[in-house]
RNA sequence: GGGCCGAUAGCUCAGAUGGUAGAGCAACUGGCUUUUAACCAGUGGGUCGCAGGUUCGAGUCCUGCUCGGCUCACCA
């Protein structure tokens, strides 16, 4: 009890948190934030204002002397080093002469590294988020600028003093010259320093930057500042490993760059169409009714119009109604938003691009598609391939064309192309009975797979945990990726060894089952459609790594499009897939106000049956048909998908800023709720 | 919805068999006028995600929950 905090100890702590803290109650305070306040406190008795208005930054540079471009004008002046290897006096000497020509400048930023004092001289890195620049700070050389008077503070150290007080993070600017130092770097003596604003919280690692992922995504901000303060310093262990991988590019991007080329793809998309003659156009958010795509909507509601509204699913519908009034090349980049899961593919809000070209077919739109992406990909990254996982994603190449059918039969079971006397081939997905009978067949063998290998795994599972008893503390010995290889590893044998061996029990269980469901009736167009689309989904889908346009489409399942001239069933539909994602989809568009009419009543009667996805009638769109659109092609596309492979990011949550997460809710909070359902 | 994993100091993470909560960085005090993951000496800081339980004793074992990650299934 005795060396344990008093409570009178714990209540002068509590009493000084109402009376001197400035941050409010729901940010946590510790000794760190405490000292940061004090330091705010000290700084305002020094110079005034604390949070000033505006710093003028100087022109040396032609433009504002950011500190990127303080760097990149004067890198050429400063001399190039191996590690460890300091300047020749005499070299350095003709330098700082020609730097002192410069004359003196004055920069701002946040300060990215806490500062390194000796004595009676500092050195501090500063950061405009993008580059650092290293200030230099001798005791009698530097002067506080007051805030309240714009002069400098009438004391000699006033501006050490200052120093003193800054903390890592915090934002200042300087004048100064520049000038290298011994040991090669180029940095500003600082002459005057004036205080910008605080940094009451700490600043994240300056080494391992953020790793959680939860904070990286709810606090964007701290992620932000964190990419833009990491030094990046590997050890010689991790540098030499880099050195071996090659130049393939394969550096893991920070957070910040990341986002950086998130914007230059959209940009050069933009300007891409924009050089095309398209002009951008904005539809509406918000609509009475959700349709252009099969999706959940979110709800809303108008006051004064007393109306409920949707959040759009996609503008589809908009920017055809202004093909009808003459703009002949839209498009639209924006938002929309499904009321669907989250994912790692799935964010409820998300970016499309979609745009449409009178007089064009799905086949110029492929093209298009092709070489904007292309270039669009180039200017953004500085090259036509891209690492996303452990794959090389090529650009450059023709991205392949497959038929939806043809990609069934592609990646159908290498193993199992022959059934008893049938022989799987893309014609066998032209006859119903043949598609309904692969259906079945795939199904029944998944399922069976399905089972044998959880059977499989659960005896593994077993005996490991066997082992481990009789075992005893060997647990410790068995590093846990040994453990799972242990359990994985007779798991492939036992899938191939089910395949092999019920591969021909199951194709006659399925062609019986087909037989009977022939029996009861004829499957509508719409279910064989179905059909066809879950085949290619569960066995083409994720082989597509490289770029492939998937065409052909069967026509039920895309109400939107037109049917393919040769073929009534099909519709000019394409999809294009990248590492097993959908990333575009476009198609010659339906503009027949009949035929559209009788496609929307078909989906009204599917939503009838209880499919939430299927669309709405929109009559005025139909009206609008009635006026005229001329043929065209148009295309989505997925521009978040597109980041995530152009940034090596696995989840969509890593590209865009701020995703939508589950709201953290605290214990009392929760009962409140329970009591409240309770009720 | 099922499964697996995670949550410990401001940050990054250690803490096998239950027995006084640790390191590095960050913070604070002192020293050092060209350092750079500065250095040297010292100091403070944690209700171990939340709520229960077992126990003489729980970061550790059990139950429930929250949040996050991965994965499977469903839906399209």
């Amino acid at each position: 009890m005795a060396n344990r905090p008093t409570a009178i100890y714990h209540f002068s702590f509590y009493i000084y948190d109402i009376f001197m803290s400035l941050l409010p109650d729901f940010i946590e305070h510790n000794d760190q934030t405490r000292a940061r306040e004090e330091h705010l406190n000290e700084l305002r008795a020094l110079v005034g204002n604390v949070y000033p208005n505006k710093f003028e930054r100087s022109h040396i540079t032609g433009d504002e002397d950011t500190i990127t471009a303080l760097v990149e004008k004067f890198a050429d002046r400063v001399p190039k080093l191996s590690e460890g290897e300091r300047p020749a006096p005499e070299a350095l000497e003709r330098i700082n002469a020609e730097l002192k020509e410069v004359g003196q400048l004055r920069t701002s930023g946040r300060i990215a590294t806490p500062p390194r004092v000796m004595g009676k001289a500092a050195f501090v890195h500063l950061s405009d988020g993008q580059e650092r620049l290293q200030i230099y700070v001798r005791k009698q050389d530097a002067q506080a600028i007051s805030n309240d008077t714009g002069q400098p503070v009438d004391d000699f150290d006033s501006g050490w003093k200052v120093l003193q007080l800054l903390d890592h993070g915090d934002f200042i600017g300087v004048e100064g010259n520049l000038f290298v130092t011994k040991t090669g770097e180029l940095s500003i003596h600082v002459q005057k320093i004036q205080f910008l604003s605080k940094a009451l919280l700490p600043m994240p690692d300056k080494m391992h930057g953020l790793t959680d992922p939860e904070i990286r995504q709810r606090q964007r901000y701290v992620d932000l500042i964190a990419s833009s303060l990491k030094v990046e310093k590997p050890d010689e262990g991790e540098k030499a490993e880099k050195a071996d991988e090659g130049n393939t590019a394969s550096r893991e991007l920070s957070s910040r760059e990341v986002f950086l080329r998130r914007s230059r793809l959209i940009r050069e998309m933009r300007r891409y169409l924009d050089d095309h003659g398209y002009i951008e156009v904005e539809t509406p958010m918000l609509s009475p009714k959700a349709t252009g795509a099969a999706a959940k909507p979110f709800e809303t509601y108008h006051n004064t119009l007393d109306i409920k509204l949707y959040a759009r699913i996609a503008p589809e519908l908009y920017l055809k109604r202004l093909l009808v009034g003459g703009f002949e090349r839209v498009y639209e980049l924006n938002r929309n938003f499904r009321n669907e899961g989250i994912s790692t593919r799935h964010n409820p809000e998300f970016t499309m691009l979609e745009f449409y070209t009178a007089y064009k077919d799905v086949n110029w739109m492929m093209d298009f598609c092709e070489e904007m992406i292309r270039q669009s990909v180039i200017k953004a990254t500085g090259e036509p391939t891209a690492i996303f996982s452990d794959a090389e994603i090529d650009f450059g190449r023709r991205f392949q064309r497959l038929t939806m059918k043809e990609a069934i039969a592609e990646y159908w079971p290498k193993d199992i192309k022959k059934l008893g006397k049938d022989e799987i081939s893309t014609s066998a997905f032209d006859d119903p009975v043949q598609i309904e009978r692969a259906h079945w067949f795939l199904h029944e063998l998944e399922k069976v797979e399905n089972e044998a290998t959880e059977r499989q795994r659960n005896f593994a599972l077993e005996d490991y945990r066997q082992n481990k008893y009789s075992l005893g503390n060997a647990r410790f010995a068995l590093s846990k990726t040994e453990e799972e290889y242990l359990a994985i590893q007779p798991y492939k044998h036992i899938r191939e060894h089910v395949r092999e061996s019920s591969k021909d029990m199951l194709w006659e269980k399925a062609q019986k089952r087909a037989t009977s469901r022939w029996n009861e009736g004829t499957p509508s167009d719409e279910q064989t459609a179905r059909q066809i689309v879950e085949m290619f989904e569960r066995l083409a889908e994720s082989n597509l790594v490289q770029p492939t346009f998937i065409t052909d489409f069967p026509k039920p399942v895309s109400p939107l499009s037109k049917a393919s001239p040769d073929d009534p069933t099909v519709a000019e539909r394409f999809e294009l897939y990248i590492v097993g994602m959908e990333v575009a989809n476009g198609f010659s568009e339906l503009n027949d106000p009949v035929e559209q009419y009788e496609r929307f009543r078909d989906q009204v009667e599917q939503r009838e049956r209880g499919d939430e996805e299927a669309m709405v009638m929109d009559e005025d769109y139909i009206r609008a048909l009635a006026y005229g659109m001329p043929p065209a092609a148009g295309i989505g596309i997925g521009i978040d998908r597109l980041a995530m492979l152009l940034t090596n990011r696995q989840s969509i949550r890593d590209v865009i800023l701020f995703p939508h997460m589950r709201p953290q809710r605290k214990a009392e909070e929760k009962t409140d709720d329970e009591q409240d359902e309770n009720k």
